[in-house]
DNA sequence: CTTTTATGATTACGAGTGTAGTCAAATGGT
DNA sequence: ACCATTTGACTACACTCGTAATCATAAAAG
C-alpha cells in the first residue's frame, strides 16, 4: 500500500495532469503554488520513484517521470481509508459533517443529487 | 489548528465516547483494538494535552482526561481538509470515487438520499 | 513501616517527512 | 577546449509519530 505524503501528493498532481515531465518541468509547474527549490522537488521525485508511485524513463541526460500509481486508484483508496478511520466506514456521516460546517455549497448538493440519481440506476 | 495523528485519534475516540477517564481506564478501553502498553497510552495522552486537545483534572493521585477538542468540530475540520487536499474542495468527486471503488453500499446510498432531502429544505 | 504498584514526567529511538546541501558527471554556450 | 549549468545520487538535519523505557513519587497493601 503506497503511502504518499502531503508534499509528494503535490508532485503527483502535476504528473497526473501532465505525465512524463522532467524534474525541472515539474519544478516549474509548481513554482506558483509551492516555494520549493529544485532540489526539494528532485528529492520528492526520487522518493516517489522509491515508493513505486513513479517510474523513470531515460531521455538523454535526464529522466522523464511517469506515474505508475493511477490517480483514480489512489484517490479511491485514500477516500476509503479516510472514511474508515474517521467515520467508521460510512459515507453519509462525512457528508453530514460537511453540511454542518457549511462545507457544502448549493452546487455541491446539486452535484450529489445528480450523482445519486445515476447510482440508483 | 490542532493536528491529531492516527494513534492519537484512537485515544480521542475513547474519550469522546466516555469523557473524563483516567489513564488506566483509557488503556483498558483500548485493550481489544490496540496492542499498546500502558506507557504508550500515557505518552499519547500527554501529547494530546500538550496539543490542547485534552485537559486534565486532578483526581487524587491521578488525572482525569477530558476532551477540549469537540468531536464534531474536529471531524468537520478534518473532512474539509481532506477534501480540499484531495478533491480541490468538492464533495461530489469524493462520493463518485467511493462509488467507483464499490465503497458505497446500498445503505450508504439510501442514507445519502435522505440527508440530501433534508439539506434541500 | 516496608515493599509493590500506579501514575505522571522525562527521555529514547527508529521511520517518515519537509526541506535542502554537496558532489560528480554530462551538456551547452562561447 | 573550457566554464557554467543541469541533473541525478548521496547526505543532512530537525520535527513528528509510534512505541516504549526509566525515574520519581505517592499510594496501597501487607
Amino acid at each position: 500500500m503506497i503511502q504518499i505524503s502531503k508534499a509528494e501528493l503535490e508532485i503527483m498532481k502535476v504528473l497526473w495532469a501532465n505525465d512524463g515531465l522532467g524534474a525541472s518541468e515539474v519544478h516549474e509547474a509548481l513554482a506558483e503554488s509551492q516555494d520549493w527549490t529544485s532540489r526539494t522537488v528532485k528529492t520528492l521525485l526520487s522518493r516517489l520513484v522509491d515508493k513505486g508511485a513513479l517510474t523513470t524513463e531515460q531521455d538523454g541526460r535526464r529522466y522523464l517521470y511517469k506515474t505508475a500509481l493511477k490517480e483514480g486508484d489512489y484517490k479511491t483508496r485514500a477516500a476509503r481509508q479516510f472514511i474508515d478511520r474517521m467515520f467508521s466506514g460510512r459515507a453519509a456521516p462525512l457528508i453530514a459533517h460537511l453540511a454542518d460546517g457549511r462545507g457544502l455549497t448549493d452546487d455541491d448538493i446539486a452535484d450529489l443529487e445528480k450523482l445519486l440519481g445515476e447510482l440508483k440506476k
